[in-house]
DNA sequence: CTACGAAACCGCAATCACTACAGTTTTGGA
DNA sequence: TCCAAAACTGTAGTGATTGCGGTTTCGTAG
């Protein structure tokens, strides 16, 4: 996939953005809409055809084609492929990650926190729409969505034992707790085949306590 | 890479080995002499470029040059394509694992096989010869190997929750176990990037005894 | 309002992994 | 000696991904 990533792509320009009078939450230029756009009809096209067809029977010629944009383009938004297009760049993930351990509640655990935080994400879930279900069983169904899901997941454990070193006041280079990390952000793709998800998260969470005891 | 995985290749031939008198330890044919003379040019071709350009810096088309045959024979002894190479489709680690947990000593748990087991192997052995050692910190410092000797690992999950469950008496699709397997899989890859990976091996199976008590 | 620089696009050509196919050579027996 | 299977070969795709040079569209400083 994207291996030496260093081309001309959309990205954050020089100083964008916030100019107009104080506070501007939402005021998009004309071309950040577009761009917004651009890269929201990729991926909804994406979205369609795989589900229709299926992954590997999708080729980006034909998403850029129904997204009505040039390949490079595609790959100029979505430098991770085919995947990315299903799945974001989810620099988002990191973030809630870390705010639902810093924001845990007065005498939770940090491990009872991600528990909860998982429980209530993705095919833990209970209460979505359809849609984003499909979505969600679609990706665990094509082992490459699954894989490359399972990565962005795993890109986040040097943070998520920093944040863990920070709130249980021990030094972020302790091994356990990179362990720890591995393990816990192991859990969706680990979870994925299990008959009950929910029971699957309880379980190995149950154990991950007894093993990490005051984490 | 091997996504559809269903051509012409050298495998095992109908009836082939065993027919010269009883008990025939290495008594292969020239054919088989031949095969094998192929597969490890292609691997030696293979690990030789690696190892002078780097993994991404060599087509296979050079390899196969190397090694003096078409593409098409590479691919056809190993359809896991480059990475398949250095690391093989290794069977062997599936029948080890099981052997290392069955054939433990009297007294000692499954647990304790596993760590022994792995104490003794790849970046976790001490006795190495500087060939071995090489390859595998070049496999260790390579993303895309990595990862696929990451896989060849986790491959074994089923198999490895299947003998736990054996050897422990209880049911083989019991969801702590699989969970463990997982977990216990990840360790080489976990332990990769740590300073010592012998402590981090350590460290890792004290978390693990604590957490699954009685495996 | 206008010109300018950057950002976002575009299309084309090229590389590279991987596969399908069809034809050859080699080998192990019947 | 002869045949079928196995192993190998070259050619010709398909498809992802990237490099490049050129075009259009914005945002904004003047």
């Amino acid at each position: 996939m994207a291996e030496t990533a260093a081309r001309k792509q959309p990205g954050a320009p020089k100083e964008a953005a916030a100019r107009k009078g104080p506070a501007a939450p939402k005021e998009l230029g004309r071309r950040e809409r577009k761009k917004a756009a651009t890269r929201k009809a990729l991926s909804d096209a994406a979205l369609e055809l795989f589900l229709e067809r299926g992954f590997e029977k999708v080729t980006v010629a034909q998403i850029a084609e129904a997204a009505d944009t040039a390949v490079t383009t595609l790959f100029a938004h979505f430098p991770g492929g085919k995947e990315a297009l299903v799945l974001g760049d989810d620099i988002e993930r990191e973030a809630s990650l870390a705010a639902a351990v810093r924001g845990r509640g007065e005498g939770e655990s940090v491990l009872d926190a991600l528990h909860r935080f998982f429980a209530g994400r993705g095919i833990f879930a209970e209460d979505l729409d359809n849609e984003f279900r499909k979505r969600v069983e679609f990706v665990a169904s094509t082992p490459k969505l699954r894989a490359y899901a399972r990565q962005l997941w795993v890109a986040c454990e040097e943070s998520l034992a920093k944040v863990m070193a920070e709130e249980t006041g021990r030094s972020e280079d302790e091994l356990p707790l990179k362990v720890l990390a591995r393990y816990v952000l192991e859990i969706p793709d680990l979870a994925s085949d299990a008959p009950d998800p929910r029971r699957a998260l309880d379980t190995v969470f149950e154990h991950l306590r007894r093993g990490w005891p005051g984490v």
